[in-house]
DNA sequence: GCTTAGGATTGG
């Protein structure tokens, strides 16, 4: 049986596991690890079962934390939990409403509901061998689970002392004289870090305070900076033991004696009370779990922790001195006194971030999963800093205590902000990695989360049974201002540029990037001719060379008599000269043969004609005027053959078989090999990694949602392709400006003359933004 | 061997 109902008032029965480890809901996240853990909650919904086959169910149930604290939002408390199989009905059947359940073997996903109901961003997922339920009927007391353990953040389980009588006295601050060594407790009011003293030991100081308001300041040495105190944010509450009291300048202080030991614990009421410290052994009692409440509910009712002083990306203002929390994503030696850090929050800064470029093998780690470089702030870390720095691996969660938010102007380019944390140690300056499962970084997993959910993530989601269509995610996904999208359905992982750069071809892969810079910068000349069949590419000829070509036939027509076809001449525009219009079909003006009119002239006579076909006549017969003009014109369409794959046709005869002309068999008839329009540009993409020049080409098309033949002839799709670009590169912006892509790239290799050269082509992939063309520019 | 620091910014 996956499910045991646990008699609470007899000592015999099912228990749960001694080494599973309690994490509380308001604490989990998708991250959070969930081997020999156990969640204890309240259920407060059950949903209807929903029977899929024979043992196969699906349950939907909702779990409240057992014995919330104050204030936490449902958000936070309220998660919901999905049962699979024969535990789905199992639960269904033994588990009422309001019972106590403690359950292990659970997978974390991200609630695709969590937007719509409220409930905590991630759900549980039960199924398998591994899942087990604990049932405590009704609302009973649930002895044996809150109170007999508790564990640490290392993972140490430590005994409770069920003996009231104290084993260590605790001298309140006020009392503190000179020479004693004694055991105190107090609120952390300012810290620093550890940092290196001119002796042998690193040196954390504090300043404390408890009930008495006397603050006391605090010098902890150890050579061992995991033996300092590890404290996370003022209001931290720590206990010290074995401190030596002194007197300096006029005042009180404390310093490590020999055998000290030091504990602390968040400072937020209604968290849990877990002791912080690198010790495997340590004495801690009920008595201690009183004090630290006691001290917290007091140090709340001072309003000593009124001013957070970190500050979120958003809303991070220039010149200010704050505190970040953020997750590193990648860093750089830049010479010895300095490291760059590259972090992220998830938010957006209000203000363009300067974007400190190194070469890509500098660079440990990657900003590829932050969606935009406007998300990522780079931190310049000086001096004493660079040793703790240079310890972090990429993916570490952070804080950095006063760091300077700096407005670099140059007069070449706007102000961006950078941020510095200057050296020393003034203000708390520092660094310090916090634990996964810190609570000070429930928020910053949560934005995390949100920022980085991908459509394929989506649609990994359990969403058919939750009824509920993922529309949060995909608000979020708009939000996201990725400017181009993979339209294949391959499963390749995203790779930085520089991974595309070392392949070997030919490869295929998925990258992100923006744009740095594209070429034709007059997209017109992006319009190509090619040739399907032997795949030469030509430039578009202008109007003006156009002009000079049908000019220099106009020169030496003779016009000739044939037999086969109707001839009319008009006037021209110039005296004396006649346009010939050699109609091959007495009834029909579908097709004519236009002879020695200009170019003017033969596009206003096809604003009304349906196919006009430029020729010169040989005597009893008839050519095509000239490949560097268009064989055929159709209103405003035009067009070209191909110069080496045509044979030119002398037309002695036409019979017309066909209903309907079009380019095709009018080609055929004139024996041309018709070319193709085409779009093509060259994109020089940039990530973290580094620059690719790639191609679009063969999907340039489905990139801009055109057809080439239609941008031919179509100013409104000529400027949407020049809105998509300036959506990709702004003029005048800088990287950091300009929106991501998301590309499918083909890596090839090109032979030419006995030389193969690898190319680099955008498949698979489309422009986003308004499908509507803009208001023209 | 028994000190070190003892809060307090403008700077790459």
């Amino acid at each position: 049986m996956q499910i045991r109902v646990v008699d609470a008032a007899a000592n015999a029965g099912p228990q749960v596991p001694a080494h599973l480890q309690r994490i509380f809901i308001p604490q989990l996240t998708l991250s959070s690890i969930c081997t020999h853990k156990f969640v204890k909650g309240k259920v407060i919904q059950k949903c209807p079962l929903v029977d899929l086959d024979k043992d196969n169910y699906i349950l939907k149930t909702v779990i409240q934390e057992h014995k919330p604290q104050h204030d936490v939002p449902p958000g936070l408390t309220d998660i919901n939990v999905i049962f699979f199989g024969k535990l789905a009905k199992e639960f269904l059947e033994t588990v009422q409403q309001e019972d106590v359940v403690v359950l292990t073997g659970f997978t974390i996903g991200r609630s695709p509901t969590a937007i719509k109901d409220g409930l905590h961003s991630c759900y549980l997922q039960l199924a398998g061998g591994e899942a087990h339920v604990y049932v405590f009927p009704g609302s009973t007391p649930t002895p044996g689970l809150t109170t007999s353990t508790s564990t640490n953040s290392t993972g140490t389980t430590v005994s409770t002392s069920e003996n009231p009588k104290p084993k260590y006295t605790y001298t309140p601050l006020k009392d503190l004289k000179p020479g004693m060594i004694v055991n105190i407790y107090g609120v952390v009011t300012f810290f620093k870090q550890p940092f290196r003293t001119k002796g042998t030991d690193y040196c954390s100081t504090l300043k404390i305070t408890d009930e008495s308001s006397v603050k006391i300041g605090c010098s902890v040495f150890s050579e061992k900076v995991e033996e300092h105190p590890k404290v996370f944010k003022n209001g931290d509450i720590i206990r010290l033991h074995r401190v030596k009291v002194q007197f300096f300048n006029g005042s009180v202080n404390v310093v490590t004696s020999l055998g000290f030991s030091v504990l602390t614990f968040d400072g937020s009421v209604g968290t849990p009370i877990v002791p912080c410290t690198s010790s495997r052994n340590f004495h801690f009692s009920e008595q201690d779990k009183q004090t630290v409440e006691r001290l917290r509910q007091w140090a709340t009712n001072q309003a000593l922790l009124a001013a957070p002083s970190t500050v979120q990306l958003a809303h991070v203002q220039p010149s200010m001195y704050f505190d970040l929390t953020c997750q590193l994503l990648a860093k750089a030696k830049m010479d010895g006194s300095c490291t760059l850090l590259k972090v992220w929050d998830g938010t957006r800064c209000a203000h363009p971030l300067l974007n400190v470029f190194v070469k890509p093998e500098a660079l440990e780690g990657s900003v590829n999963v932050a969606s935009g470089t406007d998300l990522v702030a780079n931190v310049l870390v000086y001096d004493n800093h660079v040793e703790v720095a240079q310890e972090l691996k990429p993916g570490t969660f952070l804080r950095i205590y006063n760091l300077h938010a700096i407005l670099q102007t140059t007069s070449t380019t706007p102000s961006h902000l950078c941020f510095h944390l200057h050296g020393g140690t003034s203000y708390g300056r520092g660094l310090r990695v916090l634990p996964k499962d810190s609570l000070d970084l429930q928020q910053l997993h949560r934005t995390l989360e949100l920022v980085t959910t991908s459509c394929e993530e989506a649609l990994d989601d359990p969403v058919d049974i939750w009824s509920t269509p993922p529309e949060s995610l995909n608000a979020l996904l708009d939000e996201k201002e990725t400017a181009a999208v993979r339209t294949c359905d391959h499963t390749l992982e995203q790779v930085p540029l520089s991974n595309v750069k070392s392949c070997t071809p030919p490869r295929l892969f998925h990258v992100r990037a923006q744009v740095r810079s594209f070429q034709p910068r007059r997209l017109y000349q992006a319009l190509k001719l090619r040739c399907p069949h032997c795949r030469a590419l030509f430039d578009i000829p202008d109007d003006e060379a156009l002009a000079s070509v049908f000019q220099k036939a106009i020169r030496g027509v003779r016009f000739g008599s044939l037999s086969w076809a109707a001839t009319g001449f008009l006037d021209s525009s110039e005296t004396g000269r006649k346009i010939a219009i050699h109609l091959p079909n007495w009834d029909k003006e579908e097709l004519i043969f236009l002879e020695g009119a200009t170019l003017e002239e033969v596009c206003c006579i096809s604003k009304n004609l349906s196919n006009i076909v430029p020729v010169r006549s040989c005597g009893e017969s008839m050519v095509p005027m000239d490949l560097s003009v268009p064989f055929l014109f159709q209103g405003k369409k035009r067009h070209y053959g191909c110069r080496d794959c045509s044979s030119v046709r002398h037309l002695e005869d036409f019979t017309c078989e066909e209903d309907e002309w079009n380019a095709k068999p009018i080609s055929e008839v004139l024996g041309i090999q018709p070319l193709q329009y085409a779009l093509l540009m060259k994109m020089e993409l940039e990530d973290e990694s580094g620059s690719l020049e790639t191609l679009l080409w063969d999907d340039a098309e489905k990139f801009f949602q055109v057809t080439a033949a239609d941008v031919a002839v179509s100013q409104e799709l000529q400027n949407k392709i020049q809105w998509t670009m300036n959506r990709l590169c702004p003029p005048g912006s800088t990287i950091a400006e300009r929106p991501w892509l998301e590309l499918c790239i083909a890596v090839y290799t090109v032979e030419e003359g006995g030389r193969s050269t690898v190319c680099y082509q955008v498949l698979n992939t489309e422009s986003t933004g308004p499908h509507v063309t803009p208001a023209q520019e």
